[in-house]
DNA sequence: CTTGGAATGTCAACAAAGCTGACATAATGT
DNA sequence: ACATTATGTCAGCTTTGTTGACATTCCAAG
């Protein structure tokens, strides 16, 4: 990268440029998260329940704590949306072996079931989006929205990839 | 499945790959929309309102029924946006010169100067995640996104973007 | 000119999912 | 022993979405 500040690179950073940017990320997450609405819209729960899945799918044995510095809501918000995940046998909420305080969440069969329905659907469209734009396009979209993440959510992120499989 | 578009292209469409993109997503959304949040936190305004002033800036003179397909909400949850805006003075609606059914939509001065603080501060947090990830992560960025539309609401996009200045 | 349909607005009721505040319980750690 | 932490729960509130019903206004077709 030549010219950090220099002429050129003035073109993609015209408000006109970022602007265009702010709105590419409002529609495209519109089609992120319309797969699984649609299939949630069926039952009784909404993207709470989805994104709850998600993580706890993510990181067996996750804490509550945890899960809701991943999410960023209140516990309350959070208790509701896994009380009902756990009365309908999703989640089994186990007490904390070293800690007895925590609890530590799985999915249970019906959980990672239903996980997987949702979660296909969602890498569906995301597989085709990567298909159709190719490996480069790939790396500077992942490139832009790490810098775009809050430092502290940057530092989750980077800590679950490395959890991951 | 060994070599379904050559063996390169596999990498990236591991499901673990496509897991990361997805987390990438929501956490970056959750800076994306940070600051605009904070803003409207300190007024009595929320994130609908600011989807509302976007567009209605992006696009002086819009439509209600024109609006509603963008934002992809109800009449009745626009029109309890529209009429706060509308009541507090930011926005002007106007009855249609050819269509007097239609109602056209302005910014007033003061909505104008509110849209501009807010999209200032959401402009300055996409420009420097653009300058940090360098212009071809940016087009390739665009790209994903734009590959993640739903084709109803990419066309959208289009549209507006050749309106744009 | 009348009438049907479209665009808009409004009222009422409700749901999802966030929030705050307050309080209880149990376990940890100093 | 005591303060702190992790969790759960109750009550009440806000924002933003939803349906359904109904009024108004106006264009356009018969």
């Amino acid at each position: 990268m030549p010219d950090v500040q220099g002429g050129e690179n003035l073109l993609f950073l015209t408000d006109e440029q970022l602007r265009q940017g702010i709105e590419a990320m409002f529609f495209a997450y519109r089609g992120f998260t319309a797969d699984p609405d649609r299939i949630l819209a069926t039952m009784d729960y909404g993207r709470a329940h989805h994104r709850a899945l998600h993580f706890i799918a993510r990181s067996p044995g996750t804490t509550v704590n945890n899960l809701l510095g991943i999410l960023g809501v209140t516990k309350q918000s959070l208790n509701r949306v896994l009380r009902t995940l756990i009365e309908n046998g999703l989640v089994e909420s186990r007490i904390g072996a070293t800690d007895k305080r925590e609890r530590n969440l799985f999915l249970t069969e019906d959980g990672v079931a239903l996980e997987r329905k949702i979660s296909d659907a969602q890498r569906a469209r995301m597989r085709a989006a990567y298909r159709a734009a190719g490996p480069e396009a790939v790396a500077g979209f992942r490139q832009v929205l790490e810098a775009m993440m809050e430092p502290e959510l940057r530092k989750m992120y980077y800590r679950i990839r490395e959890n991951g499989a």
